[in-house]
RNA sequence: GCUCCCAUCGUCUAGAGGUUAGGACCCAGGGUUUUCAACCCUGUAACCGGAGUUCAAUUCUCCGUGGGAGCACCA
């Protein structure tokens, strides 16, 4: 085998998700076992929703899982910038190549104009895709458009008819249509480039030699291949891994469960235990045993042994091989490093203090006011969530608005926590008590505790989050048909 | 709607033509224990359906069905 590299190219628009860590997991395995690189290459094309708090997040909570990378944006490399939003004058010079060869076009088609077009086809129940309105623009059109300053961008000329095959690791040869694939845009009209551009461009340029990533993906590998191809590049191996799965079995997502790699290690879980139970859901366990070390699985590693089944995430059998971990494989020394590591040591208690010392009247009164901020989860009794003169039916929805609104705090502190749930409050004309009232309940468990704002910033966003959730389901929980229609307003109103 | 992927207990899976279909989580019962955990034992529970191929199909093929995903100037 050539040079094996690869590489989790995580986009920073929120917590890290576990999917991600899965992915990331797989990767770390084959380079692992072939002796070779794991490159971390940050996908922050997306200038509207891409935050660089959340590369922070993103390198804290790889490391954490202990998938840790030989290059990066934060540890160079042979093959950087490893940010891509650094890249732009790569992705402007290959596509101007491509638009010269004639594999590609610029497209002066408004938003609107797709939006139209769109719709007609949901209505005639057509093709969905782009309809290739400026794919024959004559040169004299575009050089005048061009001239008038028209916005536009860049599209891939795409194979109108035939079949794509698509080589899978996993899955064997995967036959796609080309009439399937519409012409994908390759650079905005912001000049950024789109994912289908970058991360062929990027992939070639780093030498990435395998590309594990999510099933997802298979309906789009032809566009890449169509690249590589316009390139005469030789593409990637490519290897699609099952998604993780709701209970439900649709597609893991933080509507309903914990999905950030953050909340498990607020939360208390291990690291190994997390890996371990993540390779568990596409790979059989190791031996006779469902509990094993990374270096086993790299040891054993067969991508035939690859599972190809969408997995359901089982928290119950997370929880278990969690505590294995915590009494097989661990001295009580290593344990009690485990728990200062993780919060039970000054810092934290000295963030506490400020608003404790004022609800003491001895020590012992401190350990169970504080127990909350330690807990898994808490367990809130209806009728606390529900302030006097509200009903009950009343709290969901509000308890979800509250969940948008702290979605959106960029910097996890009192001001922000306490900003966004005064627009909650204001958005259901409530006083600031009738939202507040309900979400320390949530947060604590108790019908009282420590201020509000203050503890939420300790409790961490994502464990905010879980609690909300939690508190939303002892109350029976919000329809889908209801969260949707919430939403409509929720967002009209801001 | 169109296309693709997938299909063994509720969940994660072993199985690669002939097995009493095995294990793990969960659940139930029991044992041990001052209690609770942990631990040990026992039990409940599965091959989506129909055609082929074959002496023999959970296993191979095809067609259904079911579930999932994709169809953006998001990744």
């Amino acid at each position: 085998m050539t040079d094996v590299r690869v590489r989790i190219a995580p986009s920073p628009t929120g917590p890290v998700h576990v999917g991600t860590a899965y992915q990331a997991l797989f990767d770390l395995v084959l380079a692992k076992k072939h002796g070779g690189k794991f490159v971390m290459r940050i996908e922050d094309t997306d200038q509207t929703r891409s935050r660089p708090e959340y590369e922070e997040q993103i390198f804290k909570a790889l490391r954490w899982m202990g998938l840790d990378w030989d290059e990066g944006p934060d540890v160079g490399g042979p093959y950087g910038p490893y940010r891509q939003s650094e890249r732009t004058e790569i992705y402007r010079e290959h596509a101007k190549q491509l638009v010269d060869g004639g594999h590609a076009y610029p497209c002066f088609c408004t938003s609107e104009r797709l939006d139209v077009l769109r719709k007609e086809q949901m209505q005639n129940k057509t093709k969905l895709g782009y309809d290739g309105h400026c794919r024959d623009l004559s040169a004299e059109e575009v050089a005048e458009k061009l001239a008038e300053g028209l916005d536009h961008v860049i599209r891939l000329k795409m194979p109108q008819e035939g079949t794509c095959i698509v080589k899978d690791r996993f899955r064997g040869e995967i036959e796609l249509d080309y009439a399937q694939v519409d012409d994908q845009v390759l650079i905005k009209t912001d000049g950024f480039p789109t994912y289908h551009m970058a991360v062929v461009v990027d992939d070639h340029l780093m030498k990435i030699s395998h590309v594990i990533r999510g099933e997802e993906w298979i309906m789009s590998t032809p566009k890449h291949l169509v690249l590589y191809e316009a390139y005469g590049w030789e593409p990637p191996e490519y290897m699609h891994l099952s998604l993780l799965l709701n209970p439900d079995g649709s597609k893991m997502s933080k509507r309903r469960n914990p999905t950030s790699v953050e909340y498990y290690r607020r939360a208390g879980y291990s690291p190994q235990a997390l890996r371990n139970y993540l390779a568990l859901m596409a790979y059989p366990p190791v031996g006779e045993e469902d509990m094993f070390s990374f270096e086993q699985l790299v040891e054993d590693f067969d991508p035939d042994k690859i599972n190809l089944g969408g997995s359901i995430f089982d928290m119950e059998k997370l929880n278990w091989l969690n505590g294995r971990y915590l009494r097989e494989d661990r001295s009580s020394e290593q344990l009690l490093k485990d728990l200062k590591d993780w919060l039970v040591n000054d810092e934290h208690f000295a963030q506490m203090l400020p608003f404790l010392q004022q609800r003491m009247e001895t020590l012992g009164d401190f350990m169970p006011q504080v127990a909350f901020f330690f807990a898994r989860k808490v367990d809130p009794q209806a009728e606390d969530l529900v302030p006097k003169k509200r009903q009950a039916e009343e709290i969901p929805p509000m308890l979800q608005t509250a969940i948008w609104a702290l979605d959106e705090v960029l910097d996890w502190q009192k001001e922000g926590i306490e900003a966004a749930l005064r627009g909650v409050a204001e958005y259901w004309e409530w006083p600031v008590r009738d939202v507040t009232v309900p979400l320390i309940a949530a947060l604590t468990g108790e019908k009282v505790g420590p201020p509000l704002f203050e503890s939420a910033a300790l409790l961490g966003q994502d464990m905010t989050r879980m609690r909300l959730i939690d508190a939303m389901n002892v109350l029976g929980g919000l329809s889908k048909k209801k969260a949707a229609k919430l939403e409509k307003g929720w967002k009209a109103k801001r």
